[in-house]
DNA sequence: TTATAATCGATAATTTTATATCGATAATAA
DNA sequence: TTATTATCGATATAAAATTATCGATTATAA
């Protein structure tokens, strides 16, 4: 059965991308098999966490050896279906959009994305890191015709639910959403939030009572 | 008695952050009270959630009215210590990191950052979005004498663990880390990692469970 | 070959986080 | 003034996530 249509812990989905980091570190080395206990002590978890997230993906271990490497990345990456990159288009190449556009390794993660959109016409037509940059009245249009599942958000917060709203009645099914405010989507639109400040707020907080305490 | 010595569920503290959001834009708005109910319906989650994340800050609200937004804000910002701003270096200025240099929010989240480093010859010495960039040699010196706390390091894995170490020893009390890797630091130093794979691993596994099932 | 030790994986217990209930309070309207 | 209603906040319950326990399994060494 296809273990990646089972519901796991929203947790243990976010762990997952750092076993893969690890055990593709481990693979470079030339590593066959590690345990459980082995990824726990470098990720700083306990082992029976590893262990349960780990059989989430379907992944079966062996006593004394613990799990193939190669075994273990592709049944995560299964898992996470990063084996079928999605192609995607980003919206607002500023700062943030080209630092996005920049890394390319998202590929390895299932993110394929293959235009830019921007209203700044010193951008419209040129190439950022190999990706074109296409005038922001195209975008409606090009959802539809090439049935684009992903956009990518990155565009000032007073402009993005407007941006939004255009993505959603287009058809796009996911928004990977960098601008910082609360986006209003229909419960069929799967939203993910990257909010910086989130990471800063727990930064900040533990830093200040280290301080003071 | 000082509210942000209080260790608060990670949860709530990663939520602050969007409560302030919306009431940054409610004051403009100029909008005197707020209910949870309000609040809860806009960000999507449950009223009685939103009371218990705020009380920890220690505010009180008004029966029928709801809470003083001002004083809201005020609470939570006391509450991350977001009142005072804590000088930061960034090191490693790439896409990422000039990215994160090109954002002046992240003053408002208590984060000031005053220089950058890099290897890079052509970017030392110039100033990015208005922050000198050093060599990153006088980077142990400059931690040292400015008592620098907060190290936000965007570098490439590769050359992440030697940076972090050589940053711990010189002193740093927190890192916020961008580069995909399980860095190991001493207990005593926080460690914050933001690693976009994660976020985006819970996107790709939604979708494809939306497609599919 | 047999004993030993490391690890897996199923089940159970614990802890953490989220939600529900309900009396108390204060604004609003009758 | 009094009744009504929305909301708060304390306490209790439920759900989710993590950690512990323990028998089964298999490589390694005696």
């Amino acid at each position: 059965m296809d273990k990646s249509l089972i519901s796991a812990p929203i947790p243990t989905i976010r762990r997952l991308p750092k076993y893969i980091h690890m055990l593709k570190r481990l693979k470079i080395e030339n590593v066959l098999y590690v345990s459980a206990t082995t990824i726990a002590h470098e990720l700083k978890i306990e082992p029976i966490l590893v262990r349960k997230d780990l059989s989430i993906t379907g992944i079966i271990g062996k006593p004394k050896v613990g799990f193939e490497v190669e075994e273990l990345i592709a049944s995560i990456t299964q898992f996470l279906n990063w084996n079928n990159t999605e192609d995607a288009f980003i919206i607002g190449v500023g700062a943030l959009g080209e630092a996005i556009l920049g890394y390319s390794g998202f590929k390895d993660y299932g993110l394929n994305i293959i235009a830019g959109f921007d209203i700044d016409k010193k951008k419209i037509g040129k190439k950022i890191f190999g990706v074109e940059i296409l005038p922001l009245d195209s975008l409606e249009d090009l959802i539809k015709r090439m049935h684009i599942n992903i956009g990518v958000l990155t565009v000032p917060a007073s402009e993005s639910q407007e941006i939004c709203d255009s993505m959603v009645s287009s058809g796009i099914k996911a928004i990977w959403n960098f601008s910082p405010i609360a986006l209003q989507v229909p419960d069929e639109v799967i939203l993910e939030n990257v909010h910086l400040s989130q990471s800063l707020a727990v930064l900040t907080h533990k830093l200040a009572k280290k301080l003071k305490g």
